[in-house]
DNA sequence: ATGACGATTTACT
DNA sequence: GTAAATCGTCATA
């Protein structure tokens, strides 16, 4: 087994720690004994304060984002569209006053328990592979992961973690950079390069 | 107490 | 390509 991702890790600035993510594997474990693993092929940053497509947008601390003010590690599930849930993790500084930034979990490729996957996501088996993890809120149900949880440290809980790999990106795997998707409200924000996502890969979102 | 809206997905024309 | 689904959250009052 590979190592588990530390709290040094996530330690990071998000725009750092969100290309960092991909190649590496997300991996559940679920009471009932199944393990799911997937590998990070899409991943967004959400600056804080200054960034007004971020939850954080001027230091609004609510009841939906308090995860965002915990130590980095810890998960940020959120509910929206009043049917999806969507998941981050929480990194930059590891302090009391530390600006609220997180990166956003866009897309995964099935690398363990692809038929319990697809199972969560309401599907059969013969359905294209590529429906199971190529969207926030896909991965999510993939994973059963809702606000049930939210705020989980991702370095200490035996349900959900990010494991090492050794050569995240194979030969020839480039990684594009673009703009956030959705957030078109942000004017120059909505604008700004943070979203990476491995070029061309079959379960990227669309 | 109220109303507008969303870091999306799916189905349909 | 467009639109419906669907409800917790948040800002305003």
């Amino acid at each position: 087994m590979n190592r588990r991702w530390c709290r040094a890790d996530f330690c990071r600035p998000a725009d750092e720690l969100a290309p960092a993510l991909l190649g590496h594997l997300l991996v559940r474990q679920l009471d009932d004994g199944a393990r799911l693993a997937g590998r990070i092929i899409e991943t967004e940053a959400y600056l804080g304060r200054t960034d007004r497509a971020a939850h954080t947008f001027g230091g609004r601390k609510t009841r939906r984002n308090q995860s965002m003010y915990m130590r980095p590690g810890t998960a940020y599930i959120y509910f929206v569209y009043g049917m999806h849930h969507c998941c981050n993790i929480v990194c930059g500084e590891d302090s009391a006053d530390r600006n609220p930034v997180a990166v956003l979990l866009r897309a995964i490729e099935p690398m363990a328990g692809a038929a319990r996957m697809l199972k969560n996501r309401g599907l059969v088996s013969g359905d294209d592979p590529r429906l199971i993890g190529s969207g926030p809120a896909k991965l999510c149900r993939a994973f059963d992961l809702d606000r049930s949880s939210d705020g989980l440290d991702l370095t200490n809980n035996p349900g959900l973690w990010v494991e090492e790999q050794r050569m995240p990106l194979g030969p020839g795997e480039k990684v594009a950079r673009t703009p956030r998707i959705g957030v078109d409200y942000a004017g120059p924000w909505a604008r700004r390069l943070l979203r990476w996502v491995i070029r061309d890969h079959p379960h990227r979102s669309k």
